[in-house]
DNA sequence: CTGAAAGCGCTTACAG
DNA sequence: CTGAAAGCGCTTACAG
């Protein structure tokens, strides 16, 4: 079973000296192998071969001082949208970098000093932050960092793009329906910039359409919370309609309403947000906000390209991010209480 | 806005000079700050904290021929692991590794080239593929890869940590509560070992407690197709409990059940895998397997460890690592079915 | 078209 | 306790 096999990977000097030629030549070979001429050409090949040759990255990134590599950064343990992260790698490739993801412990400080650590360490060339940070410090000395919630904060107001437009929607769709009293279960807004976006364009909107709302309820996305939520409702509450941080916190308040005796959607509305497939089994199926990850994941990475080179922010697609939903768990407000 | 930072980082040379000492010096601070003398020490630090100094870490992986990073490959839009992707890292830090996540697109083999090529850039120590792999050619010049299938069949046979043994459970279990005929809607079989342990697992156990089997259906791990799954099955069929790939695919299934008319779990019991917290506030809750994800990380960085210092692989945890849940969505069979 | 030389930013024996 | 020198494996002007 014990290979006796090199573990020493072969260098280019190796590679030349097989090949009877300068390291310079091998090296040339590797960036165009048509600036060799053929019969040059074909003793590279056959060394390169035959020792299984490939250049060592790192040294090569020493001296390009290029690493062609982008680094995108998510909280340990934090739910990871994986289609965000397929079509940002995506993006990444075709602009020539190579991605990879990193996962931080700890919290805000601990976090945020490894990712400064990171983006000074010289192996990579940019930073897309989906973990909250708290940077301090000179920005100097290190290579470019676009956070997630920066990101969002900078979009407020943005209708097309901005994280929180469809709470307006959800919102003007339930009163349409008859809903004149909502709650919301935030997500995390300690943390979160879009959950903070969230909240506050419920809150206005509430306000703005003349509407009620029995509060804004602190949350870590998890569905006890949710469920927790509407246990401590009072018997006699107005609320007809939810707003949830998420399907997985929805879920909660659906299950939270059933153990009450109310039913969804007759008795109660619910709302969630991301379109997990599992919602869209559910009984009843969730009405949720999907959202296009993959556009998201893309224009998150041109934004740091374009950072990297220098460039102004590249303008937002046209098309629409956020898409609402409807299924089971909304209806028409229940004429008794309403 | 332009801030004119500069963008290039200091030097240990810049340091040195400023610190008028060798950057030999500065070097020997790095790695231990005790063995200069407290003058010294002292004027070094004055140049790094003015300078803001950070080592360049891929100068001094070149130089050390040890980069101290691990990589986790993922296949492009797989289902991310969050816990266990945590602890991986966790455990990997404390061994003094960093870890980084790459996600591979394309087919097997795409994924296998990506792989192969990452095993002798140089970049990293190790590699833990979670991507299933199609390797070929020589092992040689490249580091250590764990691949979790390789991984799941090799502890295949090992009851405690066997990552197919639960069905067995699952099965003994609802035998007990008088089903005798079953229907499987298996993982990928194509592309996880995990999905293919599971499926023969299933097959060996209905077997061996001589009960029926109305099939064990090919699946992507999606909703969709457990819902399809049950659509298909005769009106009089003889199915009573259904073994689903995952929770998702399980409330594919309970949906489909109740589109055709069947109760869940009075005419149908359903068992699900990997207690996503979305399942446990459905309606029905789903019965459903509790894996020991950060026990699976942990585990599968130890084995990557041992395999790069070249030490025999880690003995397996003494705890079991996944935990049957028994929920709302199985029940006795039904009377005049069984 | 090819080679000799310099250098990317570090660390590590080796002297002193 | 500190410094001068060599070298990690590449790429890139610069000559020829």
């Amino acid at each position: 079973m014990a290979e006796s096999a090199p573990r020493r990977p072969a260098t280019i000097h190796e590679v030349a000296s097989l090949a009877g030629v300068s390291h310079t030549t091998v090296s040339r070979y590797l960036q165009d192998k048509d600036s060799l001429k053929p019969k040059t050409r074909v003793k590279v090949e056959f060394a390169v071969k035959t020792l299984d040759y490939r250049p060592n990255l790192v040294a090569r990134s020493m001296r390009t001082r290029h690493t062609n590599r982008l680094a995108i950064v998510l909280a340990s343990g934090m739910h990871f949208p994986g289609r965000l992260l397929a079509a940002a790698s995506q993006t990444a490739h075709e602009a020539g970098y190579q991605v990879e993801i990193v996962s931080v412990e700890g919290g805000s400080a601990a976090r945020s000093a490894r990712v400064d650590e990171l983006a000074r360490s010289g192996q990579v060339e940019g930073i897309l932050a989906f973990s909250p940070l708290a940077l301090k410090g000179k920005k100097t000395n290190r290579v470019p960092i676009v956070e997630s919630s920066t990101y969002d904060d900078n979009l407020h107001g943005l209708a097309e793009l901005a994280d929180a437009s469809p709470v307006r929607e959800i919102i003007e769709h339930l009163a349409s329906l008859g809903h004149r009293t909502f709650l919301h279960v935030s997500g995390d807004i300690e943390n979160f910039a879009s959950a903070r976006n969230r909240k506050s364009v419920y809150l206005e909107t509430i306000e703005r359409l003349g509407l009620r709302s029995a509060g804004a309820i602190d949350c870590d996305w998890s569905a006890q919370r949710g469920y927790d939520a509407i246990l401590a409702l009072p018997d006699d509450t107005e609320v007809t309609a939810v707003v949830a941080a998420n399907d997985v916190v929805a879920m909660g308040v659906v299950r939270g309403a059933l153990a009450r005796g109310w039913k969804v959607p007759d008795d109660l509305s619910v709302f969630g947000w991301d379109d997990e497939e599992i919602g869209r089994f559910a009984t009843p199926s969730l009405s949720t906000v999907a959202v296009d990850r993959e556009a998201q994941g893309r224009v998150a990475i041109q934004r740091l390209l374009a950072e990297i080179r220098g460039e102004p922010a590249p303008t937002p697609p046209e098309q629409k991010i956020n898409r609402l939903i409807f299924r089971e768990s909304t209806a028409p407000a229940p004429r008794q209480r309403g």
